[in-house]
DNA sequence: ATGGTGGGTTCCCCA
């Protein structure tokens, strides 16, 4: 089974790459970010045609997730406890088979220190604490998504450029890191330890090129879930060609 | 320190 994340940067936009990535890959479970658009006009029909089950949680304009997988998507959550309706929409959760799946879209957190960054240490704790009441770790427990956060200095491509930068900063690793308490592992870190592996490129510096990218996209997984995880890979492919989204998808091969 | 590009919407916001 293949479960895969994409930072899509607008499904509508990116439709065209994300139906010939899905037909190229044939992800049994595909979770991705930033649909950009509320739920009725998200291209449902079409990943239903390609055998796809469907859930959304979109909101106009920005941030917004969905879920596609080949078997049923059973006990859908959407959003974190205590939400109002116009709260962001960055979290969607389902049970497929035996594995519970957690998709999230952290808060960016523009600079560090900003009303933004307070914001996204206020809903990464919430997450957390949502996960630890929420999930039994026994179980095969698969956190995927763009987490806006590297884990460490091999995640990124100039460590001193970002020293203490939004993204690398030492309490959103500290934020990150807290999943890792919980009993949830960085996957793709099992398999592979050096770094110059990344997930995003910025569009503005044009960094793709130069291959000056952050690894930002990841997988946490329980220690049930990490034992069915055969490998992760981060597909750089999908990141060139014509009008790319600015992140590479990750797919985790489970048994 | 700033700005660069790209997406969605709007007379600019967000990443």
């Amino acid at each position: 089974m293949k479960i895969a994340t994409w930072n899509v940067n607008s499904v509508r936009a990116r439709m065209e790459r994300v139906v010939a990535w899905i037909e190229d890959k044939q992800p049994d479970v595909l979770c991705m970010q930033e649909i950009k658009c509320l739920d009725e006009q998200f291209p449902r029909q079409v990943f239903e045609d390609l055998g796809y089950r469907v859930a959304t949680f979109g909101q106009k304009t920005y941030n917004g997730v969905a879920i596609l997988a080949k078997q049923n998507l059973e006990d859908v959550v959407r959003g974190l406890p205590g939400e109002t309706s116009d709260a962001q929409k960055r979290v969607l959760g389902a049970q497929v088979g035996d594995t519970l799946i957690l998709n999230l879209y952290v808060v960016n957190g523009e600079k560090v220190g900003s009303e933004k960054f307070a914001y996204k240490m206020e809903w990464m704790a919430r997450v957390a604490e949502f996960v630890r009441e929420r999930y039994d770790m026994s179980e095969k427990i698969v956190l995927c998504g763009d987490f806006n956060v590297t884990f460490d200095d091999r995640d990124v491509y100039d460590p001193e450029g970002w020293r203490e930068k939004i993204l690398c900063s030492t309490p959103e690793r500290t934020a990150l890191a807290k999943f890792g308490e919980l009993g949830l592992r960085d996957a793709f870190r099992h398999f592979t330890t050096e770094g110059g592996h990344y997930t995003w490129w910025d569009f503005r510096t044009g960094g793709f090129k130069r291959d000056h990218g952050l690894r930002i996209d990841h997988f946490l997984m329980s220690d049930a879930a990490l034992a069915a995880c055969r490998g992760i890979e981060i597909d750089k492919g999908a990141r060139g060609g014509e009008k790319p989204s600015d992140h590479a998808p990750v797919i985790a091969h489970m048994e």
